[in-house]
RNA sequence: GUAGGUAUAGCUCAGUUGGUUAGAGCACCAGAUUGUGGUUCUGGGGGUCGCCGGUUCGAACCCGGUUACUUACCCCA
């Protein structure tokens, strides 16, 4: 049999993990540094947990469970089954019957369920971060996989834009450190309700968000007649030019807006939220990303009601979104706990290890495939077990060490192992190395070697 | 779901208007070198040309079907 992994998915090797855990410890680190705390949630939910919340569009891309061991039901119990089945067959349907778990599609909505379990537990403002693959029944494409890492942080139990300027400043000193080059877009829930609601339009919101959205990618007049397709009245479109045209500095979006949106009381609230962050970027003093009002920005997700963000690399060719998120006023409401706002980001790790990969941003340290600094080649029984003693202290001193386990022929077969893992000392001890109780030190990059005592070996590889 | 592209050695790919025994580079194994890798040289192993059928004296090549992979659209990290 021929094997194989499912499409969407990946095994990662050696190196490629030294590269992706480098990602995961910056993300990690910052997170901690920032006040949040980890929580893991289980692969798979209660399907009923997961659907409504991520769009139509969404919920056809849950990855569904099937029941376990629906051969052993009792047969009038499997007439229902079939008719199930048969329904399933006809339409987007969904029966607990034969799905109740389905994989995690990402981790904001788990963790509104789990804050809901939890309430009595926490302490809020809850600050939390979560490091999980998730997975979508896509197709797989460029830079979109059907399992992938999402590395969130979100706040939940507090109102204030505080927590979007934290966001921000702890998303401008992550990518800083990985070094990608970033454009962060954002734009507030509240000011596209107010097109909307301007417009007269308001039950197709979604519609015209999703429009707008597409503005870089099908121009002006691609989103003209997508907004006359879903049944955007004409006078309406012409109303919404402005806005579709709006470019120039933030402020001057922002005087647009007022304009457009003065008689909007809910779009009014979403300048004012947005003079908020642009008011006090200053204070944080992002350094590294740059920061950008659009309001195109949509974002498909469903439970977002004010601030949105999206961030791409700011650099190459390859330029997928890397990072999301919003604030979501409710979404805990869903499973019964209402009144807590919440607001948090999500980064995509795959998507990131990409771009990197594109702009060759990894440093030389974690781009190779083991972090060995010695490995003790031997001659024979005697030889190894005496080496199986010294890696033993080698490691007692810190230093990461291993062995070759195998009395091998030729001693080439040990320095081709070290060579093809990149070790950059191999300490060979034969005969007369047991007798002077001395190690033959070689560097691998220069090719020269020298008789050293256990002492200077340390320090040689300190 | 819609529309393209690709499928030949472990990997990346050549393969002429259809012609006799299907090639290269890398990787692998052995030797040159019995205490030394990476460089060099020599030799070697490795193929149901995705699968099924058709056309033909003859198919990796042409035709039909099928499967897998891949790119774009929709949507998204």
């Amino acid at each position: 049999m021929k094997p194989s992994i499912p499409r969407g998915t990946r095994d990662f090797g050696p190196a490629e993990m030294q590269k992706r855990q480098y990602i995961f410890n910056i993300l990690k680190t910052n997170f901690q540094l920032f006040g949040y705390a980890p929580i893991e949630t289980p692969s798979m939910e209660n399907i009923t947990t997961l659907t409504g919340k991520y769009g139509e569009e969404g919920d056809q891309l849950i990855f569904k469970i099937l029941n376990s061991r629906i051969h052993e039901s009792k047969d009038d119990k499997k007439e229902e089954l079939k008719k199930e089945f048969n329904t399933s067959l006809e339409k987007s349907y969904n029966s607990e019957l034969l799905t109740e778990k389905a994989l995690r599609y990402d981790l904001t909505v788990p963790f509104a369920r789990y804050v809901v379990m939890n309430n009595h537990a926490l302490t809020y403002p809850f600050k939390r971060y979560q490091i999980q693959p998730v997975w979508r029944a896509d197709k797989p494409q460029k830079g979109r996989y059907r399992e992938f890492y999402q590395c969130d942080a979100d706040v939940i139990g507090s109102n204030s834009l505080v927590n979007e300027l934290e966001l921000i400043a702890m998303i401008d000193k992550s990518f800083a450190e990985l070094n990608i080059p970033v454009l962060l877009k954002f734009n507030n829930r509240k000011i596209l309700s107010g097109i909307a609601e301007i417009l007269n339009a308001s039950d197709k919101i979604i519609d015209i968000t999703v429009a707008i959205d597409k503005l870089d990618k099908i121009g002006k007049e691609g989103v003209v007649k997508e907004l006359g397709e879903k049944g955007i009245s004409e006078s309406a479109i012409k109303q919404l030019e402005p806005l579709i045209d709006l470019s120039g500095s933030n402020a001057d979006k922002v005087a647009v807006l007022n304009t457009f949106l003065s008689t909007s009381d809910i779009g009014k609230k979403g300048i004012e939220e947005i003079n908020f962050l642009l008011n006090h970027l200053k204070t944080i003093s992002t350094q590294h990303i740059k920061v950008e009002l659009d309001i195109t920005l949509a974002r498909g997700l469903n439970y977002y009601t004010g601030t949105i963000f999206e961030a791409k690399a700011n650099a190459g060719t390859f330029t997928p979104s890397i990072l999301g998120g919003g604030r979501y006023d409710d979404l805990t409401g869903i499973f019964g706990l209402k009144g807590l706002s919440g607001v948090g980001i999500s980064f995509g790790v795959d998507r990131i290890y990409d771009v990197m990969e594109e702009l060759d941003l990894f440093p030389p340290s974690v781009n190779k495939v083991s972090t060995t600094k010695i490995l003790l080649a031997n001659f024979g029984e005697a030889e190894l077990m005496h080496c199986v003693g010294l890696v033993s202290k080698l490691r007692a001193a810190g230093i990461n060490a291993e062995v070759y386990p195998d009395v091998v022929k030729k001693i080439a077969k040990q320095f081709e192992y070290a060579d093809k893992k990149q070790i950059p000392f191999v300490g060979v001890v034969g005969g007369n190395e047991m007798a002077n109780n001395t190690i033959m030190l070689k560097n691998m990059a220069s090719g020269t070697q020298e008789e050293v005592d256990f002492t200077k070996l340390v320090e040689a590889l300190k």
